[in-house]
DNA sequence: CGGGACTCCTGCCAGC
DNA sequence: TGCTGGCAGGAGTCCC
């Protein structure tokens, strides 16, 4: 699921509900998601107030009144949902096997419950358990290994056409494999990028290093820029793109998908020119794209 | 060093 | 209807 629009989605959601509040109990199911919770994971929540909510690329942080930050990564199928005040029943239940800090029972993909100071609460999802938490220091914070290596926030001010074409110079790497990776556009993931190199009109396939021939910012630079903050920008406008697992906090879908120009839709006519749009394998994962639109 | 293959896990869907 | 294989939004690690 999640991308950066789908994380941020996911962000502004909780924010309202968590900012300011103390964490009255937090229980785990236990059950390892990509990474061993954190020692003493629950213990360190509870009794905190979380004073900010904030995102890095694809990775949601919760400051901590008392040092600590959660980091947490949604995988490819976690999802957060809130139920503000008292609520009632978590949701229709198959088989249980933990229970939030009133004893009622969470759901078998349920891994974390927060229950908050004014009776609100957070659960996180995760079916296929690829997304995790960790728990650090506040002050070691950018010296995490998930986050020191990150480039610049596509929305942010230091992606600029420049460090695209330093990040493509020289780089042998299909440009869409060069934009996935997390140190060209921190927070692109598959969707954006097959989008954004439709709205740039430039091949999924061409090298990367042949957009920025001498590493100096090109016409192509400057419009595949632009087109990927444009295409995230509608996305976190529309709440992010629901395939499957992606939900809003009020278990909402998100609408981008409604207006995807190539991703997902492999013999569907181009918008542009009405030739079918193609699917390709690039890294192993599947590249949507207009051979005739994109060059 | 760059880049591809592989890995973690479950659910869903197409095809037989 | 029911099984099987392939595929899925991520990203670290290993190996060439």
């Amino acid at each position: 699921m999640p991308e950066l629009p789908e994380v941020e989605t996911v962000l502004r959601g909780l924010a309202p509900h968590m900012e300011g509040r103390r964490i009255v109990s937090a229980r785990i199911s236990g059950k390892r998601l990509r990474f061993p919770w954190p020692e003493n994971f629950a213990a360190r929540l509870e009794g905190a107030r979380i004073t900010a909510l904030t995102r890095r690329a694809k990775y949601m942080l919760w400051r901590l009144d008392n040092g600590f930050s959660v980091l947490s990564h949604l995988g490819m199928s976690g999802r957060f949902t809130v139920f503000p005040g008292a609520g009632g029943k978590v949701r229709a239940l198959g088989e249980f096997y933990f229970h939030d800090a009133a004893g009622r029972e969470a759901g078998p993909h349920d891994h974390l419950i927060l229950s908050l100071d004014d009776q609100t609460r957070v659960i996180y999802t995760d079916p296929r358990r690829f997304g995790f938490f960790d728990l650090l220091d506040t002050r070691e914070l950018s010296a995490h290994p998930m986050l020191r290596n990150l480039g610049p926030e596509p929305l942010g001010p230091r992606f600029t056409p420049a460090h695209l074409a330093g990040a493509f110079h020289g780089r042998r790497a299909p440009v869409k494999t060069a934009l996935l990776d997390q140190k060209t556009a921190a927070g692109l993931g598959n969707i954006y990028v097959c989008e954004a190199l439709f709205r740039a009109r430039i091949s999924p396939r061409r090298r990367a290093a042949s957009l920025a021939p001498s590493g100096g910012v090109t016409k192509r630079i400057e419009r595949l820029a632009e087109a990927i903050r444009e295409v995230l920008r509608e996305a976190i406008a529309a709440g992010g793109s629901t395939l499957r697992d992606h939900a809003r906090v009020n278990g909402e879908s998100g609408g981008f998908q409604q207006h995807f120009s190539v991703y997902g839709r492999e013999g569907e006519a181009c918008d542009v020119c009405a030739r079918p749009i193609r699917r390709i394998v690039q890294s192993g994962r599947s590249t949507f794209f207009c051979s005739h639109c994109q060059k």
